[in-house]
DNA sequence: CGGCATGTTGACCATATTCAATTGAAGTGG
DNA sequence: CCACTTCAATTGAATATGGTCAACATGCCG
């Protein structure tokens, strides 16, 4: 399932982007990145961990998409998140014998493995770099809390206009060029609503030329028409960590 | 708006609960009790922050019920977490200079409020109630996780079932009676209905005889009914703590 | 070229919303 | 103690939004 990188990943991505906020001293540098040195790689459409299954490994993501995911008795599937490079995948399973959800590469990803004990050892050792896991948790949380109140009261097309800008902005801010390596399905799964009704709301947003798309390949024409039409607030996605020792 | 308490809270909270999973220091414990020391009063359908208002206070909830809401551009009110004696509110939004949520007290509530330099302290002082921390968020995202999941992917009946469920279940795991104090309006927001239909689905539901209500009063007949029915899965709510140094 | 995935489209249907009228309960003041 | 107000809940009728099912198109890859 997944296969060991030969060469360890020296080029850390935590450290720059935990350094954005402060300045980190070599004990902490050295701690964030024994977080990243087992680097592998996880075929696209591949299982990470499977819902239900004892957990114990969290994982740094450098590169690739990935998602989270619930299924219920029936079948139905529902995308909890999805994860761009940089973030940590199962913060929110810590406390969790077994996964309530399934980790799962959109794309080809490389991601490193560390144990949950990993997180608590740097808890012990640095209360500093506490608070910044604890700001990537609260940013997730974030999101969530966003795609709840977008699921529960928004129609579908304010919903998946929501959902380019969101994806939009967080690339932005990794200075990602805009691509949704996931098919329709995979969006529905995540905004509430069935491949078809996406396909259909898809077309209705490419008719008031906010977007164009073909071939999988989906482009943002009118940014601003977008973020009006879905009521979009950047706030949710700009952590400002005044209230830490940074 | 709130009213100070005249006898500083004796009796934590937070103490009891997190002894439930480890035994605590006399240090650990004193950084706990600091956290509840200052007890105040807010009357029901008060707010105790304001979104968008700046945030700089968390509070221990220590009797009454309250909840985090979130309201669109249009008026439109989404319900994101609704919160039980013993839980701190505002956790989440550690990371944010805003909030985006109000904080909203259901019924009476006694609440402590604490800056948030003082979970930075604990995180300083005392590594293991940092974990127990991380873990009381953890927790808050698995119900939020369930919660879209439930928003996302069931129906109306599916829904409101699965939400009574789950309160019984919280409201078992501390020993507090069933007992609902919200209205129909609230129970829409929190499941992205309209009150109307909250009207008519829980009249199906009493009608199938899972639940009884009258004058707000709502009482669970069939338990069991409504887990099969809702497809109710209890592991989110239990957490355990295997991985921490407890 | 053939096979499979994904996306598209239409017709029909189901679920939940909207709007509006009505009932009911609790609280207020005369 | 009884009008009067208010707010929540209920109910019906009409509507809308999104789902289901099925057929078909398209692109991709061996």
């Amino acid at each position: 399932m997944d296969t060991r990188v030969q060469e360890p990943g020296n080029n850390s991505y935590l450290i720059p982007q935990f350094e954005k906020m402060t300045t980190l001293s070599e004990q902490e540098q050295s701690l964030l990145a024994a977080l990243e040195q087992d680097v592998r790689h996880y075929p696209a459409d591949t299982t990470l961990t499977a819902e239900g299954e004892y957990s114990e490994r969290l994982f740094m993501l450098k590169s690739g998409w990935a998602c989270a995911t619930r299924f219920l008795v029936d079948g139905q599937r529902q995308v909890l998140d999805i994860f761009l490079p940089g973030q940590i995948l199962g913060l929110r399973e810590m406390g969790l014998r077994h996964s309530l959800s399934e980790f799962y590469a959109l794309t080809d990803v490389q991601a490193c493995p560390f144990p949950k004990q990993r997180l608590t050892e740097i808890f012990e050792q640095a209360p500093r770099l506490t608070d910044l896991f604890f700001l990537a948790m609260a940013r997730e949380q974030s999101i969530l809390i966003e795609r709840v109140t977008n699921i529960g009261r928004r129609t579908a097309t304010e919903r998946l206009a929501h959902f380019l800008v969101e994806m939009k902005v967080r690339l932005n801010l990794r200075d990602m060029a805009f691509h949704l390596p996931i098919n329709q399905t995979m969006i529905g799964d995540t905004l509430g609503l069935t491949s078809v009704h996406i396909s259909r709301t898809l077309k209705q947003l490419s008719d008031q030329g906010l977007i164009t798309y073909q071939n999988g390949d989906l482009k943002l024409l009118d940014l601003d028409g977008l973020i009006e039409l879905s009521g979009f607030e950047r706030a949710y996605l700009e952590i400002t960590p005044d209230w830490t020792r940074l």
